[in-house]
DNA sequence: AAGTTCACCTGATGGC
DNA sequence: TGCCATCAGGTGAACT
């Protein structure tokens, strides 16, 4: 579910609201996520003061005081919710932290997501945030460095830019799209890709991350603000979730394309054979 | 090393 | 109505 711009506007979100604020304590109601939440973590977190909400790649970091850091990941349904103190638990809402006047819930369908609680010097030392690709909104992110991450990768486009090693953030949806909006087939060996291709990706890849920063990000089924809206990009997809349908780009040039849906990896990929060579 | 497949888990949907 | 198969925005382990 939740990409890079879903999960930087949870942390927008819970950065303002939270951001100076206290977990008076907290409650673990189901420890089986991805890992399981020691039994200590309620105790460990009680206490801690929110200094600051960071985003790396998927992985949202609470840097609190006493050296700590919360990480989290939403997995595929994974949310995070602020609610006021006289709300009742819901199904699904597996760990719950109390502010003074606020309280934070962690509520995930399949349980695919992470939290947990780190010594803020080993947190870097986690293999996920260790290995993790450039962060693409950042500006050493540039067609350059996509094309020198991509070498020697022999397995499709696609699969290439899910792997969070290549770059950090990306999931179905945005891969999809930035393919489509570059023009290239998602079938392309990552290592194919010329000087021209790898700047004209770089350049989609920024856009539409950051278009749908500005929309919210988008809500395809399970994704919610932190209030419980829904994000607002869904209406811009282009490819993703169109299977049928004729592509924009086609419709313009008024040539026969249609959207087609396939599968790499175990995975749907969206795209317009015609536009994406 | 890098590519591929599968498991993890719940719920929605569609066919029979 | 029920039952079954399939699919879903992610990731990491275990194969080749």
């Amino acid at each position: 579910m939740p990409e890079l711009p879903e999960v930087e506007t949870v942390r927008k979100e819970l950065s303002a609201v939270l951001t100076g604020q206290r977990i008076e304590s907290a409650a673990v109601y189901c420890n089986r996520l991805r890992n399981p939440i020691p039994d200590s973590f309620a105790a460990d977190v009680a206490g801690l003061t929110v200094h600051e909400v960071q985003r790396r790649g998927k992985y949202l970091i609470i840097l609190t005081d006493k050296e700590k850091a919360l990480l989290i990941h939403l997995g595929m349904t994974g949310k995070l919710l602020l609610k006021s103190k006289d709300s009742q638990l819901e199904k699904h809402d597996h760990i719950v932290f109390d502010f003074a006047d606020k309280k934070l819930v962690y509520n995930d369908i399949r349980r695919f997501g992470v939290v947990a609680l780190y010594d803020k010097d080993s947190l870097y030392r986690i293999k996920a945030l260790r290995e993790m690709g450039q962060e693409p909104l950042s500006d050493d992110f540039t067609g350059d460095s996509l094309r020198a991450s991509l070498k020697g990768r022999k397995a499709p486009i696609k699969i290439c830019l899910l792997d969070q090693t290549v770059i950090a953030g990306l999931g179905n949806i945005y891969v999809c799209e930035a393919l489509f909006k570059a023009g290239i087939s998602p079938l392309r060996q990552g290592d194919s890709l010329t000087e021209k291709e790898s700047e004209l990706l770089c350049y989609y890849i920024k856009e539409i991350l950051s278009e749908s920063v500005k929309a919210g990000g988008t809500t395809f089924r399970d994704y919610r603000h932190s209030d419980g809206s829904k994000g607002e990009f869904v209406s811009h997809l282009s490819v993703y979730g169109r299977a049928g349908q004729v592509c924009s780009w086609c419709n313009l040039k008024d040539s026969c394309g249609g959207i087609v849906k396939i599968n790499q990896g175990g995975r749907g990929t969206f795209y317009c054979p015609v536009l994406q060579k």
